[in-house]
DNA sequence: CAAGAACCTTAGAACCATTCTAAGTTATTG
DNA sequence: CAATAACTTAGAATGGTTCTAAGGTTCTTG
């Protein structure tokens, strides 16, 4: 037996996608390993060397569909590109202004008081922090 | 005497930027009135049919300016666009996911607690809070 | 107030991240 | 294993934003 590679198959099975090589491929970039935050860019670099390299549209189409299904969460903190986070669960955000990285906190430890209700007519959806710095 | 219009001129001088018609024309536009959140897109818009027009170009320029001189404040919640908001003074928005509104709410009320330091090197910036709502 | 210099505006081209199109490929189902 | 539905892809298209370079405006200084 392999042994110690989840399967990816039945994960993206589960979220009601087809199992492709592509689409596997970038699962194990993206999830095998701790949490980490990609561009789509950054991604394509990244698999462009492998053994199964996956073209840049595919590479959209897929961080997309994987956003939709839960899978990753779109983080949007400066003009002109997103980011993806595989850290799905409740957390916040830095950001180095001065060169575009960003870490996540756990958001156990932060308190929000005093939060005004949502606009009539809106439900909650998520509160994001992000808290910029700068080198 | 007209008596009742801010003086652009000097604001924008005192800002260090020429007091251009265009710029006192999307001054007038942005800060005469109560606190706005625009578009460059959609401020553009909106003094193309004025007896000052000013090219989409020049939008952008001064918008940026603007930005850089303290005057307006850059807000990014969703890929694709850049809002502008007229209030630089401390506070947080509500983001209307399902039809792009964005709305401010005072600081005032709402304490974070808990924090985790900024990283290493890093100092901090700003804290943005986003609260997203859906209809 | 004239003249030069510095700065500004603009149309259109360029750019860059992202999405679309259309044709070929692959996974699934029976 | 054939039919079908879903997927991938190169390249074109899109949309927001920035750049270019040519002409106009504002400022400074005497």
């Amino acid at each position: 037996m392999t042994g110690n590679s989840p399967d990816f198959t039945v994960s993206l099975r589960a979220a009601g996608l087809r199992p492709t090589r592509q689409r596997v491929a970038l699962a194990r970039v993206l999830f095998e390993g701790g949490h980490r935050h990609v561009t789509a860019e950054s991604l394509h670099a990244e698999v462009k060397a492998t053994p199964m390299p996956v073209s840049l549209a595919t590479v959209y189409n897929t961080l997309n569909q994987f956003r939709d299904a839960g899978l990753l969460r779109e983080v949007v903190v400066a003009p002109g590109r997103s980011y993806f986070d595989t850290n799905t669960g409740h957390h916040h955000h830095f950001f180095v202004e001065t060169d575009g990285e960003l870490h996540d906190f756990p958001s156990d430890e932060v308190t929000i008081a005093g939060l005004p209700a949502p606009p009539e007519g809106t439900r909650l959806s998520r509160v994001d922090v992000i808290v910029r710095v700068r080198r």
